[in-house]
RNA sequence: GGGCCGUUAGCUCAGUUGGCAGAGCAUCUGACUUUUAAUCAGGCGGUCCUGGGUUCGAGUCCCAGACGGCUCACCA
């Protein structure tokens, strides 16, 4: 795609020509720096003294962010990863053909800068640049330099011009690399072992969720972009591997909201001879060091309240959950005919096509997830919503499963996981059945899942984490845009 | 998919009852050798999201559409 050269561009352009017939190369191949702006501040800050009689030479480089002419001087403010250092040019230090091609040099240029460095009258600790290597022209203008980049869709669609003018949202990106290495540190740290997964699956399961298609030209097949890491990860703990995880990208073709994008990076572990309530204490214990490591405490401001993840963490049944909000026993109520009855005498309001389990979740959702502001797991879960959960000892239609909740938003899932090969092709059939009756999120049947199951699959505890969703709540944000780099936006057609 | 809101200069935003398209920043010219949202003087810059309609006249009113935000629904 081409654009259209306007007056700004072909202003710089004008200027990038003539630097290149003063003999300037604009694009050249690297530089050497001596120091970050941070570290050549830091440098400045901590010899006050030393500075009067002594030389501290650096060379800096980075982005020029504001440039201040003063007649045969000119400030500018260079920006580096680690943030920004005063320039001062002035006409002394300098051939005047030199100094005037210090013109030349545009905001939103990358620069690099030799020179000693001083304390200005008002203690701004700078470079008095005693020599300067353009890096890369710049030929467009940055947005504004007071109240930077506001256009929520161009922030999106031009992210880097987002992380240039907004320092908050760059914040935010680091604290989501920095989440996701102490994510990576503590299972580390625990005897996980990392492992990589198909993307590419000839079944979507683990999930329900409607799947991507795509196609294989050579297999001529289609294939499905995975919904879930759970079973072929389960497929390594039969193999062998006592305890394992994988954080990766996850595809659903469903909805856009400010808390789903149709990519998301989802966390899965699974670790051998560990129940529900064993997982429950690792989510607790992962989610709160995670988050004094990135924080430096265990509390968070969320959406205008403290959210604390000290643990532990509060559980409540799911049942009693029920009860207390919605002040409903779904257990006096077996069957679909019957709950939908009662939920009809009391009003609420529910999808007439739902069996049984949707119901319960559909209250959940409505009376329950957005009561949970503190971190709860609620646990015990009808059987008809996870096909892939193990039995509570002693009954049929509960499951060993939790989820996590906080800020009122799901951010984990987890089970004991169902070992028995014969239960859990039971359960596909269930769900087979559903589909046929109209449920097209219903699980499909996957073969060789289970044919893996009947080799012998050691009791199991896994885990799911939405880490977008984790992000959200330790970085203060309610869209789940804001803590992705790129989310997803239709095309743009101009 | 429904509802509400938004789209005006490169960026941030004004724009009154329908009557000549505005400001700040950026940019350009000039002044200024410790400024820092530098300051001062002057200049350039517009498909008012797109397409229709009403009107003597539309940035403004009406209809349709695009894109975005919020929200409800869907969806873990």
């Amino acid at each position: 795609m081409s654009h259209p050269i306007d007056e700004l561009t072909q202003q710089k352009l004008n200027k990038l020509a003539a630097l290149r017939s003063a003999g300037i190369e604009p694009f050249p191949y690297g530089y050497h720096r001596s120091h970050t702006a941070v570290e050549a501040v830091n440098t400045a800050q901590n010899n006050k003294d030393a500075l009067l009689t002594q030389e501290f030479r650096v060379n800096v480089a980075g982005r020029i962010m504001a440039k201040r002419g003063m007649g045969k001087t000119v400030f500018m403010d260079l920006r580096d990863g680690s943030g920004k250092i005063q320039l001062f040019f002035r006409i002394n230090n300098f051939s005047e053909a030199k100094f005037n091609t210090v013109k030349d040099i545009d905001i939103g240029d990358i620069l690099g800068a030799q020179g000693k460095l001083f304390l200005t009258r008002s203690g701004e600790p700078t470079v008095e640049v005693s020599d300067f290597t353009l890096l890369a022209k710049s030929l467009q203008p940055l947005p504004e330099k007071w109240h930077g980049l506001v256009d929520v869709e161009k922030r999106y669609r031009q992210r880097y011009l987002d992380l240039i003018s907004n320092p908050d949202v760059k914040k935010i990106f680091e604290t989501r690399s920095k989440t996701i290495s102490a994510i990576r540190d503590f299972l580390n740290k625990r005897d996980f072992l990392e492992v990589e997964t198909p993307v590419l699956q000839p079944e979507a399961g683990g999930a329900t969720a409607r799947p991507f298609i795509t196609h294989h030209n050579t297999l001529d097949r289609d294939f499905f972009l995975r919904i879930a890491l759970e079973l072929h990860l389960k497929r390594l703990i039969i193999g062998g591997f006592d305890k394992v995880y994988e954080i990766g990208r996850i595809f659903r073709n469903e909805g856009i909201s400010v808390k789903h994008n149709p990519e998301f990076t989802m966390l899965e572990s699974y670790e051998t001879y560990a129940d529900y309530q064993d997982v429950m204490k690792t989510v607790e214990d992962l989610v709160s060091s995670v988050c004094q490591q990135v924080h430096g405490s265990m509390k968070v401001e969320y959406n205008g309240q403290t959210i604390d993840f000290t643990p532990p963490w509060r559980r409540l049944e799911m049942r009693q959950a029920v009860m207390q909000y919605a002040g409903l026993d779904y257990e006096q109520f077996p069957d679909t005919a019957s709950l939908k009855a009662e939920m009809t005498a009391r009003k609420m309001q529910f999808d007439p096509m739902r069996e049984r389990g949707k119901l319960i979740d559909e209250i959940v959702s409505t009376y329950v997830d957005p009561q949970l502001i503190q971190p709860t797991f609620l646990y015990d879960y009808p059987i008809e919503m996870s096909p892939l959960a193990k039995k509570k000892p002693g009954s049929d239609h509960i499951v060993e499963r939790f989820e996590a909740y906080c800020g009122g938003m799901e951010i984990a899932n987890a089970f004991t996981e169902l070992n028995d090969p014969i239960d859990q092709r039971q359960r596909f059939m269930k769900q087979m059945e559903d589909r046929e009756k109209g449920d097209d999120e219903a699980q499909k049947m996957d073969e060789d899942f289970v044919l893996a199951m009947e080799h012998g699959m050691p009791p199991t505890g896994g885990l799911g984490i939405g880490i977008d969703r984790l992000v959200m709540l330790l970085t203060n944000q309610t869209s789940i845009r804001e803590v992705i780099l790129f989310p997803a936006q239709r095309e743009k057609i101009d």
